[in-house]
DNA sequence: TTGACAATGTTAATCGATTAAGCAAGCCTT
DNA sequence: AAGGCTTGCTTAATCGATTAACATTGTCAA
């Protein structure tokens, strides 16, 4: 039996490989790097004897004399929100050919936790950062991580400047598509329901909302905010529903609060999809297979992650590249939610792309 | 002006600020650490002066040389799950009082990615891992994590052997809780959907679903396998209701398929809650929210986080004290799917404990 | 034959924080 | 007054991997 580790505390190191194979160290250490200095013999010799000893890379050790952790931090707002793990696949398979793995974190949409948690990650050491900044984070924040030297990306939302390097998705367009198709559909009265916090995912729905309606003659004033949940689009619904002239459509700021909007209107004896005509955002799993289906724009989530990985990665590489932002397109699905015909092509088309991912412990 | 860093790479280091102080490195280290060997006045100049300088601490040298990261890895299944996000919450609070911070892994339900995930836990040299075990994990995995000398503990799953430390929610008793309150509802063609994978949570569901069937002298001979999925849901009522005795009510694997039930019994013109009853399980933000509000048992994912942190911080600190398995209680909320009557006190009580999370970007 | 140059290693310094061991000055005790 | 304890630091070694600089041997062209 080789003896698996030893003098010192259990690890097995590149001086033992070493003792081993009757090496240095520092030859160990070029071998496994694959270093072109030392023979190819020599190579598999040592990588043999680090399998056959257990050795386990520290990558601890390896960044305190590189600099380099091979590690980058992904901050979200709300770890529980079904768009972000996939966003956070899209990243991890930008970083993986790069031999850079993510640690995820949660920062609740709180700006102090962002805080607390960026500041983590400074100690850790991670060669880049990923984050979605919580509401109201503002300019200087970002400008200190980057003063800090570490790479950073901003994804999905941007702070007020935008000099920086994000990648989003095209909200803007998304809205108008749904307010345009809405518009074809007959609609004059098209509310848009959802987004209390202030970033730039919020005004820039806003902004397609208004250009849409504006272009078709009518006038967008049914903005209603509310907190990005099934209870705020219920109570929302029911508050609009009460107005004079109700609205006949609602563009809901994400899918979510969509399905809220259909649970108040059911509850007001309204039929969505056939009575009124209800729209959302994101096409989460649930958009195809609840009832009605819920037209909606795709957001690509993995795509995002997947340049925000990208972008990530050149950043780190070329620290004075310019800078770069990235609109990833979104794409309109419609369902029965708006009150399209029940059998359309794309509807047919689109329950085909579902997955079915497991969802629960 | 004071000098923001010395000669190298950017970074203050303990030399930095021991110069600025005219003192050694190591006087200035244990200074910050508050060993009672420096005077409180040095230690007062020390903190000022790398508070000024702006230094850094590095976890990765100082890991180096102790041998500890005050970092700790959770792995789970599927990120997207709502109920994670509360289950790491609960882990964070746990932990933070100890000074350690939590990364978080998604292995989506993969034993091969999983094993890569603990294998770069190792190489980062965590202090410990809080894992849910992705389906066919075997004893071995864990026995081997424990061979690292890593401290591990499992959450909501376990593998066979259970020999380790781990912490649950009370699933048998929670399916047995909803079986008997259908059957005191009249019911005795009872469903149990959803479950494909094999693992803890699975059959302890069987078993309560066994269990509570059989007390009440019926068959439990209703179980139907699929993924957890609304689809899956929405596909298996349909199936279900072709039998000869369908059933009058399904208790399904979690508030997914639930919903997936709910949306297929609609579309096979059943209303759910009146000539059917659905029962959920997790109690997830929708459970109340939707239409008919879910009948569920709620698994305090919080408690459980916390539970689990508390258990690893333990093992930590005495790896050889006795194993621990902890079982957190669960709850059962009657709603109306399951066709309680439309105001019970609990319904009211419930939706007083919703919370209003922004959940989308 | 000799000097240049590959090929293949080895030596030793380094990254930043920690800590055991050492040391000087001051104070106390008998 | 001599030895012993405190107090408050400093010195130097250490964790494990990397890499610049140097060393050895062999090959080949001039």
């Amino acid at each position: 039996m080789p003896n698996k580790q030893r003098g010192h505390g259990g690890r097995v190191t590149l001086g033992d490989i070493a003792a081993d194979v009757d090496l240095s160290a520092a030859a160990v250490s070029m071998a496994l790097r694959g270093n072109s200095r030392v023979s190819a013999e020599t190579q598999k010799r040592v990588t043999e004897a680090a399998e056959r000893l257990g050795y386990v890379y520290d990558r601890g050790a390896a960044k305190l004399r590189t600099g380099q952790s091979d590690t980058i931090g992904i901050i979200v707002g709300d770890i529980s929100n079904a768009f972000f793990g996939e966003l956070v696949a899209g990243v991890d398979a930008a970083i993986a050919p790069a031999g850079k793995i993510s640690f995820l974190l949660n920062a609740r949409e709180d700006v102090d936790r962002q805080s607390q948690l960026l500041n983590r990650l400074r100690e850790h050491g991670v060669d880049g950062i990923i984050l979605c900044p919580a509401p109201e984070t503002d300019e200087a924040t970002i400008e200190e991580i980057r003063h800090w030297g570490i790479p950073i990306v901003q994804m999905l939302r941007t702070v007020a400047d935008t000099s920086g390097d994000w990648v989003s998705a095209d909200y803007k367009t998304g809205v108008e598509a749904l307010c345009e198709h809405l518009v074809r559909r007959g609609h004059r009265r098209i509310a848009l329901i959802g987004g209390e916090l202030e970033h730039s995912a919020t005004w820039q729905r806003h902004t397609g909302y208004r250009a849409a309606l504006k272009r078709n003659g009518i006038e967008a004033d049914l903005i209603y905010r509310c907190p990005l949940t099934r209870r705020a689009g219920r109570h929302a619904i029911g508050e609009l529903l009460t107005s004079e002239t109700p609205p006949t459509a609602a563009v809901c700021y994400n899918d979510v609060v969509a399905f809220g909007v259909i649970a108040g209107l059911r509850e007001n004896g309204i039929e969505p999809g056939k009575d009124f005509a209800v729209t959302g955002f994101d096409n989460v799993e649930e958009a195809a297979e609840s009832w009605p289906p819920l037209t909606t724009v795709a957001t690509h989530a993995r795509e995002i992650g997947d340049a925000a990985g990208q972008l990530l990665l050149r950043r780190i590489n070329e620290p004075d590249a310019s800078r770069e932002q990235i609109i990833v397109p979104t794409r309109l699905i419609v369902r029965q939610s708006c009150g399209a015909a029940a059998e359309t092509p794309q509807t047919k088309h689109n329950q085909k792309l579902e997955n079915a991912a497991p969802r629960s412990a």
